[in-house]
DNA sequence: AATAAAAATGTGTACGAACACATATTTTTG
DNA sequence: CAAAAATATGTGTTCGTACACATTTTTATT
């Protein structure tokens, strides 16, 4: 009876049922049009068998098709988006054959009046399902509200949105990533000085701020003797002249993914300082590599856009519900794991 | 014509070339019976339109059913290998609707003889293909013939093994993992004194040499000042104790996984010492959160099995050829990042 | 050249779920 | 209580691929 290496098919629960195949397939789909005494038959079979639909199949006579947005920064090549982007596209060619469709749109990171206007510009009805990078609070709060109000769902990636009610988010737990920091970069430490903090140019961010806050917490707590000096930006050597001058400076955290660039400013004038930033896009990683960097703290990137791409389309093809809250790992990126770490591992 | 979203089929193919489906069906599969005129027609439309089967049509057409055999050590709830069964586990959900059994084949990874009995009972002829834990060379080297013999397909997991061609290896570059440990042990080290590193008993394997060598090899050329005292076992201070009086140690390595047993030991005779060791199993992911451990080096082993076992599917479904090798981070695990680390990642 | 054998080609069915539509049953209504 | 309406139920087709089998064409043999 059972072809399928045992497995149960609607044709079986209906069997057992002693019903149509129709009727199961009703009470499966909740399409109504079936009596209470059926229903009940049905359910009390669904009951003690826990049905799994065979998902190929599924797919295979599913005809509806389903577009899902995805508004994300525009991005050069080998920067960060770019690495998110490609677990987007990773994620997509598993529905390449059926029923999902991904449609880009891209607004500039440091630009909120284009992210308004890129924002106003998709077409909730016309799509099924968005996944949302909450750069500018306020206004993807909007975003949100208006997809809420058209009952379809978003999924956010990078940060959260308070008061938003997302189906899903992944990101890194920034507080606790700039604990990290200090916690790793503690120990290096041999003599007493301040930090230099950067926090790169135009970070309004919710991300960045966190990631301070967790660092100076950490600070207080372990080792309150350093002093802490924060600058926004850092294109030469001239706002730390005073400060490289007196040599008080032992580390530098950059909370932002361009430590790279520092790393450069500082070594083109001959200075040592353990620096540690964020992301493992190419150059920080080549700074790394060559002694420039101290440290990469890593966030999984393609893991973030593919994960939540997928959830997006699970939900659409299936109903499934994904957990809601998930924290992808703090990787922790020096000269020795670098060159065999990958953020896409997907299988 | 192309009903599914663009997407080419067979039918489109056999149109494009004036064939039959059955024909294109025949040189998709290399089954013959096509003509020399008919093979050049199809194969000249195949080379322009890079054809991607739709695999949710081919898994449920496919009747043919394949076993996989998984000869990896027994294990006890919340070691090691568990944690790499549960990646295997969860490859195989998704394989749970058709075509793939998986067969559990386990040993004593204590014990050599056992080994060699459990890989002689094997069927090979009766299963498709072997995903294997090559803990003793040569009786896995043995293991390795008698499947190619039978030309099959096996994968391996945790080491690689000299002279065997498996369809793929994911594992960690034990030796870099080695040099990793002493790149990050040496910056919290502030005075001068020897380091204890414990190999654990009964070791002789492969992996553990090789994390040894690298560690060694790191500590040659970076810090030549500190001396390594190797001890084999350590389940009590006795072996130790000289070194413990001269308070002549800086800190500990563990090449093994049960660097948990080694931080119990210190911790109850209230010996401060950094430990690093190896492996995010619960007793260990405890002691660190206890602060009794250092760090600890992960090397996702339940992606490994998950990735193994997903290889082999993929090859006996779709004939698709993965990495041949493919070494996984070195994850470093820390008391600010444990808390978010997790090797389940499989979106 | 006729026939047998071999090779090539085309067609039909199955896989399991989704859904449209035809048929059957119950309920409502005059 | 019959006819109409509403609801319930069952059946058949579809998705794209795999593969068995029937049919046609080519090649070999006498």
């Amino acid at each position: 009876m059972k072809t399928n290496s045992g497995r149960i098919r609607i044709k079986d629960i209906a069997e057992m049922a002693g019903v149509s195949e129709g009727s199961v397939d009703r009470i499966l789909h909740n399409r109504g049009k079936v009596s209470a005494k059926s229903e009940a038959k049905i359910r009390a079979v669904l009951e003690k068998i826990n049905y799994q639909p065979n998902r190929y199949a599924s797919v295979l006579a599913l005809h509806k098709k389903y577009t899902i947005v995805c508004f994300i920064p525009q991005t050069e090549q080998n920067e960060y988006w770019t690495i998110v982007k490609s677990g987007i596209d990773k994620a997509m060619e598993e529905y390449q054959n059926l029923n999902i469709q991904l449609q880009w749109c891209f607004f500039n990171q440091f630009d909120k009046e284009d992210y308004t206007s890129k924002a106003k510009s998709i077409d909730i009805d016309a799509n099924d399902a968005f996944l949302i990078v909450p750069t500018f609070e306020k206004e993807a709060s909007d975003l949100a509200q208006r997809i809420k109000n058209a009952g379809k769902q978003f999924a956010l990636i990078d940060a959260q949105l308070e008061d938003a009610t997302p189906l899903c988010y992944y990101g890194q737990h920034a507080l606790q990533s700039g604990r990290m920091v200090a916690e790793l970069l503690l120990p290096t430490l041999k003599k007493q000085g301040s930090i230099l903090l950067v926090r790169g140019s135009n970070e309004l961010q919710n991300l960045i701020q966190r990631r301070e806050a967790g660092f100076l917490d950490a600070i207080r707590h372990l080792a309150p003797q350093f002093d802490i000096e924060t600058v926004n930006q850092l294109k030469d050597l001239s706002p730390i002249a005073e400060g490289l001058q007196q040599q008080r400076y032992v580390a530098c955290v950059v909370l932002n993914s361009r430590a790279w660039q520092i790393a450069k400013i500082l070594h083109d004038n001959k200075i040592q300082l353990p620096i540690i930033g964020y992301d493992s896009i190419e150059s920080n990683v080549k700074a790394l590599q060559q002694n420039q960097i101290y440290a990469i703290i890593g966030q999984r990137p393609a893991s973030q856009g593919f994960r939540a791409f997928k959830s997006l389309a699970e939900y659409l093809l299936f109903n499934t519900l994904p957990q809601t809250v998930n924290y992808v790992p703090i990787d922790l990126l020096l000269r020795g794991n670098i060159d065999y770490y990958s953020d896409l591992y997907f299988g």
